[in-house]
DNA sequence: GCGAAAAAGGAAACCGGTGTCAAAGCGATT
DNA sequence: AATCGCTTTGACACCGGTTTCCTTTTTCGC
């Protein structure tokens, strides 16, 4: 240190270096053309010194930062945070930090709130989980504040360069397959909310998938749930309360088929004994819960990952793989039956 | 804007405006000697060009910048993303922004990696979640890079003004005498690890309140978790095993709590008719099991925000509370019985 | 109406880096 | 030895704010 108290700073550097800050700020930046001894010497006094390039200088003289942002309307809070790891296995070792700002889908200053904080911040790149990944309005906003960004969703919503994607559909169809193999024939659909990408997805899936299998869906069995737990459970009481009611129900998430599992113990069922169920997003709970449901699981970390490369590093874009598989998570929801029909 | 595509900077205010830039920083500021009406020109033609201040280099002209940083090692994704949520009430309308940073409590690196997190993104304050908060080390290197920080607690581990407290203890009591309440004597315990603040505030709860309710805690009433759901359930297990087996248990968190319903699950047991349960943490999932979990409830996103708001506006720290009382959420996992014996 | 004090505003330096461009160093060639 | 061309280095301006210090203007008492 060369003033007490002081971080040393880059003239620090070159003054006892003997060299000129420009030499310094090459060494930093790993400027192919030094002589390697200088490199040395000056790598030596930063060592000795302990310096550390202070970052809001760089980003002023870069006219950019080192912060990647995380926008989210908490869908789920292990999704969220599994995301934020994964974003962290990207930038480990890097200058760049993680900015998170959860906001709220439901206020009408969604947007205003989205802008705000992104020209205060001046974000290097953000990344948008869904659902409001699914908004193109927020896209059109980063694209108007010059700020780099890439949403994560269940469809094709952007640009390559600007998405990473997860298969949804074909993974309820692995769902729907597994049931089918275990002799299941009369089967239910709680959906998502409407308007949103990844319940419109995995509905799909599931009708593509039944009709596959050239199985009917009648539209009793077809009720729509909001992503809520209550709303599973609702949604389970009217299949359980129908003449014919479903052997399995195939949840769009886990929370709900959560519900659906309260009510039909409540009910004094036994799933899955009675009642099979699948659900969507292998959530911690899933397989703490009695019995261990099985559930499709994301490669969120994975994913999280890719987001994050893809800004920091858009030229190795092509070789970031875009399209993630999600996987079937067997646990115990789930019994063989003999197909009664 | 006066240059296409670049934001307004400062001199492009002053230029406007027909002032110094110092005048508009002044404006900024809210500098009290300014005449009104230069003011208020001003203040036009910022609102004109829609300038928005450059964060970098008020953090560079300041010595500091406003990222508050939160280091926390998941204890539960619920937890931490309340947290966050939390520090967004106290930051929202300011120009402070969220850093978060997930770290691996059991890496050897552990502290390297904050130090080296902490030097480089050289934050206005950092913000630590237990269980890492308990860690001694970690606040010595807060103080020793003169970095802000505040502490996460159950317990006194700090001065008032680098902590904000959880009564765990007392919150334990409570959730005891409702188990008297109840008429249950034989109380089991399934405590947290070895070595975590919590854990050890959780158990003296414990036992203080047995104690005052003239009950003994024999030894094998007395099982050691680990805070993981695996752990709950080999608790449990042995507790069941007993010839005198207990008629109600409290887990130290939830989780175990819930690795414990599953085990009695399993068994055939009816939760809460011949076991009652009392969880720690009010998870999401508390409420969505079946039956739902009574539990205790610490008020982290008021936590969160009152420990954000200690490193933002210090002054201020003495009327922020810096111990929060936690409650009891009575859920149906309790049930009444005759006290036998 | 005058002078002094107080208030308001501006010029220039500074925070700690990076970019530009010219100069210096240096080996090979003539 | 002088010239050329390439590599390496440095001087200086600049990024967009704040701070220091000084000048100008306003206010007010007499």
């Amino acid at each position: 240190m060369t003033k007490a108290g002081q971080n040393p700073t880059i003239n620090d550097v070159a003054r006892v270096a003997g060299v000129s800050k420009k030499t310094v700020s090459r060494v930093i930046n790993r400027s192919p053309m030094l002589k390697p001894d200088t490199r040395q010497k000056v790598e030596a006094v930063i060592a000795e010194l302990g310096y550390i390039p202070n970052p809001q200088a760089r980003a002023l003289a870069l006219r950019r930062n080192f912060l990647l942002g995380l926008l989210h309307d908490n869908p789920n809070a292990q999704t969220v945070l599994n995301f934020q790891e994964g974003v962290l296995d990207a930038i480990r070792d890097t200058e760049f930090a993680l900015v998170v700002r959860p906001v709220d889908r439901h206020s009408p200053d969604l947007l205003d709130d989205i802008r705000n904080f992104l020209e205060q911040q001046r974000l290097y790149g953000v990344m948008i989980l869904p659902p409001i990944s699914e908004r193109d309005e927020i896209a059109e906003i980063c694209r108007e504040l010059r700020c780099g960004y890439v949403r994560m969703g269940s469809a094709e919503l952007d640009e390559p360069m600007h998405l990473v994607q997860s298969n949804d559909r074909e993974a309820v169809g692995v769902a729907v397959d597994h049931l089918v193999a275990c002799g299941h024939r009369r089967i239910a659909l709680i959906t998502g909310p409407e308007g949103f990408r990844s319940a419109i997805e995995r509905q799909a899936g599931f009708m593509e998938a039944m009709q596959r299998h050239d199985l009917a869906v009648p539209a009793e069995l077809v009720v729509e749930g909001n992503y809520r737990f209550e709303s599973g459970k609702a949604a389970a009481e009217q299949l359980l309360a129908l003449d014919n009611p479903p052997t399995a129900i195939f949840a769009c998430n886990d929370e709900m088929a959560i519900g659906a599992l309260q009510l039909a113990q409540q009910r004094g069922l036994n799933v899955p004994e009675d009642l099979s169920l699948i659900g969507f997003d292998d959530t911690p709970i899933a397989a703490h819960i009695w019995p261990p449901l099985t559930t499709v699981r994301w490669p969120i970390r994975k994913m999280a990952e890719a987001a994050a490369l893809k800004l920091i590093r858009p030229d190795d874009a092509d070789s970031q793989p875009a399209l993630f598989i999600s996987d079937l998570m067997r646990r115990q929801s789930v019994a063989t039956i003999s197909p009664q029909k």
